[in-house]
DNA sequence: GTCAAATCGATCGTATACAATTAACCGGAT
DNA sequence: ATCCGGTTAATTGTATACGATCGATTTGAC
């Protein structure tokens, strides 16, 4: 057996059952098993417990009355219509960043911007998911609304996985990086409906399209 | 002592806390003690737990490590950013639900309209407030994004309170009724932008400028 | 052979017990 | 008198024990 018990706390154990299951070490659907877990953990089930009803809250985790806690299977209609709020969040907090920024201000979203630069032409994506997600925090630093900044992160953590698999397509790379090259403009002009465009097509291309096609199916309700 | 012990169980706890929280029962700042709720609630310190963590989740409770759960202080700075955001996904709901409602699925929404316009010729707000959740809730059903409307109304339970003084208003009632009959109608005239825009002023009005100016303040960050 | 009901098993939900961490209190030295 | 360190008390965090609830299996009758 190669269980290892380095006795987790609550917060660790949320973290690395967050990251496995958005690494698809969990098959979605599969059942967590509170003492399994423990044991595998090296800790009881109280830790186990507390940690899976926070991942409830986030919605990767399904809990099912007196039977137990379940990997939260996304549908394709879901991850669409999780985009499609995303889209929109995003497309704020760029309306709001052009409206309120000052010039003094732009040092931080510049510099991310050059980062993501360097990154593109190193060729190297995860790199370059890496100060992408850097350059929206910093454009949520500067929409001046930080409950709105929040609102934001929570969701770009929930799509984390799915966000990174759309930057292995051909040509993505570079297509992203002028997009945020005419964001940082837009911010910069003060455009505040170039900003909020840019910014939600940027998120989902052709995404409201698409919405409205699989809206027409009908699909699962979110958890309670 | 009148301390009764009915032995709620989790659920009850969360919401009574819940409630009692947002009507002003706990004081802002206070702190949660759990054997004191337990006694209270008449159960042991792990349900009471297990309430309060998803407490924290939905944002009405702050837990510092190893020292307690304490009522969330929201500042009026940050009430703005939550009304800034719900207005957007209330817009975001109306342009969806502009977009993708047939006239056929319109029946709904027109009875909740009359249900408003019912309790606004009654003079009564609370009537009123009843039936204003369900015309949103309504708009929900129509935007096709069940994502979307578990977000809104996530937020809308999160600011019940606060849109329940609003209405106290002198002529406020009559007002968002007029608002109401505009949404409707942008809706079923397929009016995209007039919906977003209706509904998204429904929420606040002068907002965006009030938003801007608080915004130059410094404010307390969002609870992990 | 099929279906239904009752028993059995397993797991969640709750209660209680223990350990670890923190904050407050107190005493002493500067 | 003030500041610093150690000690103590209280509370959270975790472990374990018990009871309740649900699903599955088995047995019996039709």
């Amino acid at each position: 057996m190669t269980g290892p018990k380095p006795r987790m706390r609550r917060g660790e154990i949320r973290e690395a059952l967050e990251q496995e299951i958005l690494t698809g070490g969990f098959a979605p659907g599969e059942r967590l098993d509170e003492q399994a877990l423990g044991r595998r953990f090296g800790v009881s089930r109280t830790p186990v417990r507390e940690a899976l009803h926070q991942l409830v809250a986030t919605g990767l985790v399904e809990l099912q009355p007196n039977r137990g806690a379940f990997v939260r299977e996304v549908s394709l209609g879901e991850l669409v219509q999780m985009f499609e709020v995303m889209a929109e969040l995003e497309g704020m907090t760029g309306r709001l960043a052009a409206r309120r920024t000052e010039e003094a201000q732009l040092a931080g979203l510049k510099a991310a911007l050059h980062a993501c630069e360097r990154a593109a032409r190193a060729g190297d994506p995860d790199a370059y998911y890496e100060e992408n997600g850097l350059f929206h925090e910093a454009i949520y630093d500067l929409c001046g609304n930080e409950f709105l900044a929040g609102e934001a992160r929570r969701l770009h953590r929930r799509l984390k996985a799915y966000r990174r698999l759309q930057l292995r397509v051909p040509k993505r790379v570079e297509q992203s990086l002028a997009e945020h090259r005419r964001i940082v403009a837009a911010i910069a002009a003060g455009d505040t409906n170039g900003a909020e465009t840019e910014l939600r097509n940027h998120i989902t291309i052709q995404g409201e399209r698409f919405g409205d096609f699989v809206a027409t199916f009908p699909m699962r309700n979110a958890a309670e």
